[in-house]
RNA sequence: CGGGAUGUAGCGCAGUUGGUUUAGCGCACCUGCUUUGGGAGCAGGGGGUCGCCAGUUCGAGUCUGGCCAUCCCGACCA
């Protein structure tokens, strides 16, 4: 088989990249940082945002456009907000270009400048909140439960394909609600979605948590997340939902009157997942041989493969697979049927492996004698020559079974690398080989500095889930009630 | 922003101390025939401002200077 990709071993960047380019997921585009998504890839994006769309909608929320500019004013108007995106900003400054008559060269028009510039989203609370403040009077005018798929940009010095781009694809969520407690409801309602989604259609076991103070969401009261352990051993947040306080309504002077007749800053939310997902999936599932796609989010489920020699078993053989397309197309699955015949059986299989297409078909003369099937699942690569009419129940059965396996294995994977730690010298040390760690840890910043610079690992999260326990913290030594969750992460 | 590397056909690359012609090779692409159960073979064909600008020279893909761009590794971040 001629190499296409990296082995993981040898270099696990670059298998990444390989796998991102030969799956025909993305590829460079002539902007620095920004990629162009290909319709395989596109359609993966489109299959996350059709599940996703459903969960937001079946919990109340609606979907909604705002500008891709924000007034540059917008951003000052809440301090920590603008702190936290200032480095990363791009800038409109000017509307017009202009050509030059000597030279023929394209100019920046400088009397086309604008009088306030345009910063292009790099997330839009403040447009939002903006708007809202004119949308909200009363208490019956809350909750506002609204959620917008667009794109944002921002200056990111290093990028990667899908795990960091200079302009990416998301969903943010921006919901206002009358009391504390609902906006805190909220932002853990979208967390579980998250979570939920993560796990039952991406397969990726998460851990759900909330941010230290230094690692909050710039503009927020609470972060919480979601946090994901990739093959390499590095963490990645694959999932964030703000509970923003009253910060925006007082940035921004929305204020609502209560059934007592008071006035009152309005409670918010904010809570997003990007394109960054896809990343997720190809860190936790893929193999050397490409793409592995749990059933549930794979655009294509099952790809036939007609296999011929004579042109009389050819039409034999065609016939034959496209009444087992059309059959299991019309039962609903999500099936291809590729009968190009300028690329042999050989040549597809591997493509299709690449591609991560959970269930391969092959049919050809010898099945055609014995009315039997092969059936090769992706996960496995195990093969299996089946009778005809064993199919459909064994694709049903098959689809669960990849779509488990996938994620029980993840799970396991997680559980391995998941490291209970106390002493500071011995995480140091396993640090080096990845993983996620659970230690106590004394609350501050300082500390938190400390792991960080000296072992490059971050706090990811304060679980939710776990349990109070009396402790001395792994760095400083002093008392501390919880362990939190800690790796190198994206 | 620091460190490293690269820029020659769509992709991957070769091109020696400057002079072999019209700048090559593999993959991909087009045509034809034979093939097709794990990335097919043969024959023919198309495709290039050698990143950009300037300089040295009789002569530059090759040497010099400048610029630009991209990728990788760090710090920053979803």
């Amino acid at each position: 088989m001629a190499k296409v990709l990296t082995k993981k071993e040898e270099d696990f960047s670059q298998w990444y990249q390989d796998l991102v380019i030969n799956a025909d997921l993305a590829e460079y585009s002539p902007i620095k940082g920004c990629m162009i998504i290909k319709p395989y890839g596109y359609s993966l994006w489109e299959k996350i945002q059709q599940t996703l769309d459903k969960m937001f909608k079946e919990t109340g929320h609606s979907n909604a456009y705002f500008p891709l500019f924000i007034p540059k004013s917008f951003f000052e108007k809440e301090a920590k907000h603008v702190e936290g995106f200032a480095k990363e900003c791009a800038i409109v400054t000017h509307y017009r270009l202009k050509t030059d008559e000597i030279n023929k060269k394209l100019l920046i028009d400088n009397d086309a400048k604008l009088e306030e510039e345009l910063i292009i989203r790099p997330t839009s609370e403040t447009i939002i909140w903006n708007t809202y403040r004119n949308w909200i009077k009363s208490y019956r005018d809350l909750p506002i439960l609204i959620n917008q798929w667009a794109n944002v940009v921002r200056w990111e010095m290093r990028t990667r394909l899908f795990l960091r781009t200079t302009e990416f694809l998301w969903q943010e969520g921006h919901t206002a609600h009358a009391t504390r407690e609902e906006a805190l409801e909220e932002a853990i309602k979208m967390l579980n979605i998250y979570a939920e989604f993560a796990e039952k259609y991406l397969a990726i076991p998460v851990v759900k948590g909330v941010k230290t103070p230094s690692e909050r969401f710039a503009g927020a009261d609470e972060t919480f997340t979601i946090e994901a352990l990739m093959q390499d051993g590095k963490a990645l947040q694959a999932g964030t939902s703000h509970f923003l306080g009253q910060n925006f309504a007082k940035a921004f002077d929305v204020k609502f009157l209560n059934k007592k007749g008071e006035l009152e800053y309005v409670w918010a939310t904010s809570w997003g997942v990007s394109t960054r997902l896809i990343g997720a999936l190809i860190l936790t599932h893929s193999d050397n041989n490409g793409l592995v796609l749990p059933p549930a989010i794979a655009p294509i489920n099952i790809v036939i493969i007609p296999i011929y020699k004579s042109d009389d078993q050819k039409t034999k053989v065609l016939e034959k697979c496209n009444e087992i397309y059309l059959e299991l197309k019309n039962l609903g699955y999500s099936i291809k049927f590729d009968d190009r015949d300028n690329y042999t059986p050989g040549w597809k299989f591997n493509q299709y492996e690449l591609q991560g297409i959970p269930i391969r078909l092959a049919f050809g003369p010898t099945d055609l004698v014995n009315n039997t099937i092969e059936v090769t699942r992706r996960d496995t690569l195990q093969k299996e020559t089946i009778s005809l009419s064993e199919l459909l129940p064994k694709i049903k059965i098959l689809l669960q079974d990849i779509q488990n396996n996938i994620f029980n294995k993840a799970k396991k994977f997680k559980e391995e690398n998941t490291f209970i730690v106390n002493d500071f010298e011995e995480f140091k040390k396993k640090i080096e080989n990845g993983g996620f760690f659970l230690a106590h840890w004394d609350g501050t910043p300082e500390t938190e500095e400390i792991l960080k610079n000296e072992t490059k690992a971050t706090i990811r999260c304060i679980p939710l889930e776990t349990k109070e326990e009396e402790g001395f913290c792994m760095i400083s030594k002093k008392k501390s009630k919880k362990r939190v969750l800690i790796a190198r992460a994206y």
